[in-house]
DNA sequence: TTGTAGGCGTTATCAA
DNA sequence: TTGATAACGCCTACAA
């Protein structure tokens, strides 16, 4: 169904030339006399010819590609991770090959096996929020394609891996929040499965104690995202008798879901309550009553750092040891 | 520096069974016995075979890949436009190759000569802003690869395309706008030279006159979709003697740092001014104050619907007359 | 049921 | 300076 594109061999006949010959004329080998060198471009600009990638990529066992493999393309955290990731892989001449697991760990796996078979130089990876079993770690060290993680890391050691600090951007944010007098500071964190949810937690408590606050059980409330369960862990805190005056949240969409109903039962933001959550986006900007802050973790950067690493392991002769690069997380006070 | 991968030849030695054997076994050839076909497969697990995809791709002339060139990875339409597409690909089990061409038409030729090297089965794209030469769709025709434009598609016949139809939005807009009684309506336009622009203008004065409405030339101003352009725009429609009262703008952005500018300027919107624009980003729901509506170009949906065209042509047996799908854009009341 | 041989397009090695 | 040959890994028509 597909015409056959040009080959070397056509041109090799045209010219009454042996491939071996065409092949060094295009690649400009020092052997070649000029004459011959531009007769047999002259041809393959005539006959349109195109290296077939795919005979090369087979025979030199390279392929330059890398492959990406994230949770969601749509989720603004991860769009402009993989649009850093693509910059990145265009300087250095690479194409990048994408998949989305959409937090799903079968689905992963699969998308691993494909880059495999399609014998990509390396992979970029973001966990799904579900994933336990990460034995595909080993089979890609066994095939010696090197693999760096990024934002969503697995906790084991020996991997390349670069995520962010929460804790930093938490600690700020409780500090503000005390220096302003408050004392009731709550988390709506997310589902306790998450590893990140964990670290908010454990964040949150430190950041607690450092400003000589106490922790309550009370003041940390789950929501499993979805807009219903944000709307429910922030009305469970403001049944509370001593309702908390000050609130960090998981991230900006629940804090978005939060300020729309508090706004509704009346209240007025850094007045009667004050927010802070994780992500910073933009949008904060134009809002008439934006949040007390947002914590920045800056996605693009960390990309870029783990980009520059997978592209250090490609290039590298030797198997090289693996980086483990911590980004602070930063409240952004807006 | 890469170690070499189990292939058939070594499954074949070690069993003493030739090389065509251990593939038709491991294809589940029927001609090869059961018991062969066991001994073979487990050895290959064993071994950890996998088939190399490159051998494959480089024998087979298919790639099982698509490549999609998008002006920007982490604009809210790409993002879930690319969302999408790895969606239907990956139903196909189709992979992804992604390219960014940030309206750079240089870049964007080169992307496509990478993807046409990679043998990519076919593409999908989005021009950027400033691409006029339009001669690599002839050399994607010759090399017989499939493309489907959407969004921004090119405006020549003869090629899949699907995009949306400004108009249909701009009608309803100017209507909703006209049936509370505003007769001053303004466009803050993008810069004349997108087709896009010119689009607008057009369905805002067909609009405009549906409704029995002049069109003034003064009423009409353009941005250069920076935030100083977009308040220079809403300024110098806010220094008319007889102001606008209601303003169709290019996009939520624009629309965003106007609102932001006119409430610092005392005014209040929906009730001193009124605003409309395109895209329908979903924070608008969370916004205290949020513009009377913004107009819906579905972009999941244009993705969805250019990637199925793509695969329908890449599956046909012959080539197939190109489609052109438009989809009505509509206004969104908020 | 299994083996042999050839080829996909390119390039590296060796020979001329 | 150029050519012949082999090889990358897999598949398949043909032969046994």
């Amino acid at each position: 169904m597909k015409k056959k594109p040009t080959t070397i061999k056509e041109i090799a006949r045209k010219l009454r030339l042996s491939p071996s010959t065409v092949s060094r004329a295009l690649n400009d080998h020092p052997s070649i006399g000029l004459v011959t060198t531009m007769r047999v471009k002259k041809v393959a600009e005539e006959l349109n010819y195109e290296p077939n990638q795919t005979a090369i990529f087979f025979k030199q066992r390279r392929t330059f590609t890398i492959g990406v493999i994230l949770p969601s393309l749509s989720e603004p955290f991860f769009s402009s991770a993989i649009s850093e990731i693509e910059n990145v892989a265009a300087d250095h001449n690479y194409t990048v090959l994408m998949g989305q697991s959409r937090d799903d760990a079968a689905r992963e796996l699969q998308i691993i096996q494909t880059f495999k078979k399609h014998r990509v130089d390396g992979i970029l990876m973001s966990l799904g929020k579900n994933t336990e079993d990460l034995s595909f770690i080993e089979l890609l060290k066994e095939a010696e394609i090197p693999i760096v993680f990024f934002d969503c890391v697995p906790k084991i050691d020996g991997v390349n891996k670069v995520f962010s600090d929460l804790s930093s951007g938490m600690r700020e944010a409780i500090q503000s929040f005390a220096s302003i007098g408050h004392k009731n500071i709550a988390l709506i964190n997310g589902p306790e499965g998450l590893l990140a949810s964990q670290e908010r937690m454990e964040a949150y408590k430190l950041a607690l104690a450092n400003e000589g606050l106490v922790y309550s059980d009370k003041y940390m409330v789950e929501t499993d995202l979805t807009e219903q369960g944000n709307i429910q862990a922030i009305d469970r805190l403001l049944a509370l008798p001593d309702r908390p005056s000050a609130i960090v949240s998981f991230n900006d969409f629940v804090t978005l879901d939060v300020i729309k109903h508090v706004r509704q039962k009346g209240l007025v933001q850094k007045k009667d309550i004050y927010f802070i959550s994780y992500a910073n986006y933009p949008l904060w900007k134009y809002m008439e009553n934006p949040p007390m802050g947002s914590i920045e973790q800056y996605p693009d950067q960390q990309a870029r750092r783990a980009a520059d690493i997978l592209f250090q392991n490609i290039e590298a002769k030797e198997q090289l040891a693996p980086e483990s690069i911590v980004f602070k997380s930063k409240l952004i006070l807006k």
